[in-house]
RNA sequence: GUGGUUGUAGCUCAGCUGGUUAGAGCAUCGGUUUGUGGUACCGAGGGUCGCGGGUUCGAAUCCCGUCUUCCACCCCA
């Protein structure tokens, strides 16, 4: 072995705890989207580059996995082409799949292409993994898991009263306590864009207004200045920057600043009446948070605004978000169907769990029960009686060689297996087991009956 | 894409301002103990010091490039 193998970067191994781990995660997520409704679909894990690119704007496009065309590439590129070094024009020359950046808009794709077979409103949940080309960091990788839950086909109010529900029940399940439920609403946030006179510069003055706990009121200010926004415009955000107090209070100052934007009224209205019916339903361990400044995630969203900030003791980026989109499957052809969704950062919350200790302990599945192999006699006799164990539904084995018995009890040991099984002459004779338990050292002889009796 | 950071045995890490044959603990394997593990003692194996180039009489150590790790920015789960 010259050189040892390694895995390309942002991307990781996982190994059987830490699958066991992933796994308990994502029972507990598919058993509560199951819980409210939805079903499950599955999409490839490359798509046509048509139906991703110019998705998820110019970064995205950017952090979007290309795949290369299959057979002599370069061949169909002509020579003023490749003579230009420019690399966006080559890549769609050279490579005609990618592989998919998330969740969302490849259900938009298969909403569209199936619509004709889909009983709306559909809800539909996906747990794959999504790929992006970003530099890693903390909780950031290359290869990582997304959870959807989605529903299109219906613009009723009440689904985003549902999904807040959801992230509820699936976090208290988890034990993780604490976790802030953050709600914004986009047309709020093209109502005070209107306001100040810069609706063509939403992105932008979405995007600054989002860094307002990062980086502070006056970097922000700053910010908005160099991207071509007034300063009087500027000067009548101010009433946001100090805004405070609970979500009704909250909702009362918006009023006042958004009284000259219908849009941002519907917002309002939107916003006022998801509060009310979570405030009667009650959450059990999640907070409902009115924020503002809550601009980020793509730019397909219309109505909500959702984003899930971990506890905060926890140094961790959003573990979950989504939001309303009135118009997603247009971008494949399909008007007037509206969709909201939330996603689930599989391997965020992961991280979160496990700096706050709250797997359970006993999540991984190991064999209870290792028989202990003396030869080749001895073995096929155990094998009969494993067998019989087996179909008693206990995880049993045997071990493969007739190796020394420190070697095997050792084994055991690191497996942490609880039972060893010796079976011998004596044993074989007397058509009996002696049963060792590993952790208090006793053992004792017993019938095939009596020992499915001790370790069931 | 920008800036910084990291890499020495399977793992966690020592290794000084360059100077004999690169060390420790844990793990592995063997033995004390051929039907009894976790403890103890004894012994053994295992390293092109991430990779490539350069400076030097001499490089794990200094310089450059590259890959990787982690972090910040951008953006995002």
């Amino acid at each position: 072995m010259a050189q040892k193998p390694s895995i390309p970067k942002g991307t990781r191994d996982f190994n059987p705890e830490q699958v066991a781990k992933r796994h308990y995660i994502i029972n507990t997520i598919k058993g509560h989207f199951e819980r409210f409704g939805f079903q499950p679909i599955e999409t490839p894990s490359f798509e046509n580059s048509d139906n991703l690119m110019g998705k998820y704007g110019e970064e995205g496009d950017r952090l979007i996995f290309k795949i290369l065309n299959s057979g002599d590439y370069l061949s169909k590129v002509d020579d003023a082409l490749y003579a230009s070094k420019d690399s966006t024009k080559i890549t769609s020359n050279i490579s005609e799949k990618a592989l998919r950046y998330d969740l969302t808009v490849p259900f938009a794709r298969y909403v569209v292409q199936h619509q004709n077979d889909i009983e709306f409103p559909f809800k539909r949940y996906q747990i794959q993994p999504v790929w992006r080309a970003d530099r890693p960091q903390k909780g950031r990788f290359r290869e990582f898991y997304q959870c959807d839950a989605d529903v299109v086909g219906s613009a009723s109010l009440f689904q985003e009263v549902e999904f807040i529900q959801l992230y509820d029940a699936v976090f208290t399940d988890l034990k993780l306590e604490g976790v802030t439920i953050k709600i914004n609403n986009r047309k709020i946030l093209s109502g005070i864009a209107e306001v100040i006179g810069a609706s063509d510069k939403l992105i932008d003055f979405t995007v600054a207004l989002d860094k307002l706990d990062k980086i502070g009121e006056e970097k922000v200010k700053e910010e908005m200045l160099s991207k071509g926004i007034s300063q009087s415009g500027i000067e009548k955000l101010q009433p946001l920057f100090s805004l405070t107090g609970d979500f009704a209070s909250q909702i009362e100052s918006l009023k006042e600043i958004l009284d000259a934007s219908e849009e941002g009224k519907k917002g309002i209205e939107e916003l006022e009446f998801i509060n009310n019916a979570i405030s009667e339903l009650a959450l059990q361990t999640a907070t409902l948070q009115l924020d503002v400044t809550l601009a980020r995630g793509l730019n397909y969203y219309t109505g909500a605004i959702f984003e899930v900030a971990a506890p905060e003791n926890v140094k961790m980026g959003s573990i979950g978000g989504g939001g309303r989109y009135d118009d997603l499957t247009g971008i494949f052809g399909m008007k007037d169907v509206s969709g909201v969704g939330i996603s689930f950062g599989l391997d965020r919350i992961y991280l979160v769990l496990e700096e706050l200790h709250l797997f359970p302990e006993t999540i991984s599945k190991t064999v209870e029960v290792l028989f202990i192999n003396f030869g080749d006699a001895e073995a096929l006799f155990c094998l009969k009686a494993i067998k019989t164990l087996r179909g008693k539904g206990i995880n049993a084995e045997l071990y493969p060689d007739a190796a020394k018995m420190k070697k095997q009890m050792n084994h055991a040991n690191k497996r942490q297996i609880p039972f060893v099984v010796l079976v011998g002459d004596k044993e074989m004779q007397g058509n009996s087991f002696t049963l060792k338990n590993m952790e208090t050292g006793e053992q004792e002889t017993l019938s095939l009956e009596a020992l499915i009796a001790r370790v069931q």
